[in-house]
DNA sequence: ATTAGCAGTCAATTCTATTGAGTGCTAACA
DNA sequence: TGTTAGCACTCAATAGAATTGACTGCTAAT
């Protein structure tokens, strides 16, 4: 036989290592040369097989966990795999059914919307689903209102034009009665509806100042009592949230097989800064390489020890022009990629249209 | 030397009971007779101790994993401690400090108040911390109000005696101007204000109609179109809700010192739905008989196989005349109640305090 | 370029022996 | 009658040795 053309035997390499990605990933265990030699389309002794395997992993897409095991993919495989040769898989009809069913009786709170999508997520992927909710202060003021609970009570609800909503409780500064408040609630709104929050966060307080001594008389006084409650408001409450469900479900996969790294792996899940900060970072960077709008972090590119057996699948969403939330899932390295981003997107779609951007 | 009195042989035992328990607590794993024959007030030889202790288990307060093996407590070996020979253990200053200044500044919302008492829990006492939020329906109406965002939606607020509110963003089922919306709100609070809100779940849209009729003109057709998102959001949403925080803390406890017990404690734990339903049950049949007010409920009392290991420490706080939440943590068994105890009614309190009864 | 065959590697399993912490019981003692 | 010393016995835990078997790498033949 003449000599093979470089791209056949690209060609070959490819589908090889797929085909041991594939297995390893349905079988959780290093995949044998022989295991692979007599699969559909490959039509090569084990001996040759080893060959093959032996440049892959030379090329560093593969490793053996000892001289005389089979091979898994290494970080970099399982990227080459993401980013080349990946399938992606349809979703079951009933499992496209439960998503809508599940967003077409609208939920009203987009908390209780974003809570609900979390646990979906978890529940179609089996692993873990998480939202990073979105930050409050990226978007702008909608409206604020003061409504009288009783004689002593007025609660503070804050509409942000995201949709989010704040709200508190305050012991009332005063005695005023609903055509007052009413006007406070008009004074401030005129004025501060549409400004960004994050602005007005910092400085409310100051800016409301500069414009109460232009009011005369009652309004004046009763400004005044309002500027420090709001202001506080603004101020706290601006954090993102991230919501994770399902964590039990990758706790089953046999990378955790010790107590201890069980342990330390639900304790990092737990510490909800961490992952927050962590996800933001990782994903935003991925984002913005991919094409396919949803982006996958591998391992240890997340940096994180706690998580290098973990792969993150996810896509951002907005629910305003500039404010941008993630949704997604996490699992063990070990994951069926192409399922995965066909379920993300999906539910992506549907959380999408639910808010109705 | 004559007969010991029955009284003096009682005390012994009980000191004896107590001096393991606390040993097991400290160290655990089960207690030798030598390593208690030579503590502080007891002066007594291993052999003499091992016949106390072979009637202490007789007895059903003590057993052995094995023939060869120290004791440790039963079930009802903690139950007798707990009820008869607890200790309250004073929280340590910087504990109380800690408390003092999460609560200090007033957080505004009530779920996030309730959503940092389980952290506060969680993180004192280095076990899972928990609050059980109280179902809203069982207060009443104190006000209902709607807010114009902008000119296709607006927004459907509900505030509840006890201080929760919920929301709703409707794509406006027409025209309104604010005076129009003020009109439907003033309306709806002048018939429905204080009225229970599980009564209005079921029959609000029957009642709304039922009075809307005396109505005309202008009026009536805005009423109409608010009485079905109205009747839709009281049903939706009455749902309590469970507080879970710092699972992982429990995880270091050699009780679950094997992969799979593990994994279906984290199971059992992320399953609120049971765990819910669960803790509702045991903690008000605990808090019937509890003079303390702190209820105790001990491994198995629980009747969940997977929560065989743990006991929980709870107290029911009230937020309204008839609503009532529970807050408290989850630990291994072998926990040391008295510290716990002291802890959820510290915070218990700190709360009653920050919701201001 | 492919393949059969063989020597070599190494985790996993099973079995055995050993250790040591702790008990129960009995007989002696105060 | 209550307490104690002493001894035989039990049993989990640990360590070591032997065996197995699933693989690979390499070489020589095709």
């Amino acid at each position: 036989m003449r000599v093979l053309e470089q791209e056949e035997k690209k060609r070959r390499k490819n589908r090889l290592l797929q085909t041991v990605i594939l297995e390893y990933i349905r079988t959780a265990s290093p995949v044998a040369s022989g295991a692979v030699s007599h699969t559909e389309g490959m039509q090569l002794s084990p001996a040759t097989v080893r060959n093959m395997l032996h440049e892959l992993e030379k090329e560093g897409f593969l490793t053996q966990p000892h001289t005389s095991a089979g091979r898994l993919p290494t970080d970099k495989g399982y990227r080459y795999y993401v980013d080349y040769l990946l399938h992606l898989q349809e979703l079951l009809g009933e499992e496209r059914q439960k998503i809508e069913q599940e967003y077409e009786r609208r939920l009203g709170e987009i908390e209780t919307i974003l809570s609900r999508t979390s646990r979906m997520l978890a529940y179609l992927s089996h692993q873990a689903g998480f939202v990073l909710r979105p930050k409050m202060e990226v978007s702008t003021l909608q409206r604020m209102e003061l409504i009288a609970c009783d004689d002593t009570h007025i609660l503070l609800v804050l509409v942000a034009k995201n949709g989010f909503i704040r709200y508190r409780l305050l012991r009332s500064p005063g005695l005023f009665n609903e055509e007052e408040l009413r006007r406070v609630s008009h004074w401030v709104n005129k004025r501060f509806q549409g400004k960004n929050l994050k602005d007005l966060c910092g400085n409310f307080d100051r800016e409301m100042r500069d414009q109460i001594w232009q009011e005369a008389g009652r309004l004046e006084e009763i400004l005044k009592s309002f500027a420090e409650p709001i202001a506080e408001m603004l101020q706290t409450h601006t954090e993102e949230e991230l919501l994770l469900e399902g964590t039990a479900n990758i706790l089953s996969t046999p990378e955790v097989s010790q107590v201890g790294s069980m342990r330390r792996l639900v304790e990092t899940l737990e510490d909800k800064q961490e992952m927050l900060a962590l996800l933001k970072k990782e994903i935003q960077k991925a984002e913005s390489k991919s094409k396919k709008g949803v982006s996958v972090v591998i391992g240890d590119e997340a940096r994180v020890p706690e998580l290098r057996d973990l792969s993150v699948v996810a896509k951002a969403f907005e629910t305003d022009k500039n404010t941008v939330g993630v949704l997604g899932i996490l699992g063990p390295k070990r994951m069926e990629y192409g399922r995965m981003v066909s379920l993300v997107e999906a539910i992506y779609g549907a959380l999408q249209k639910a808010i109705g951007v």
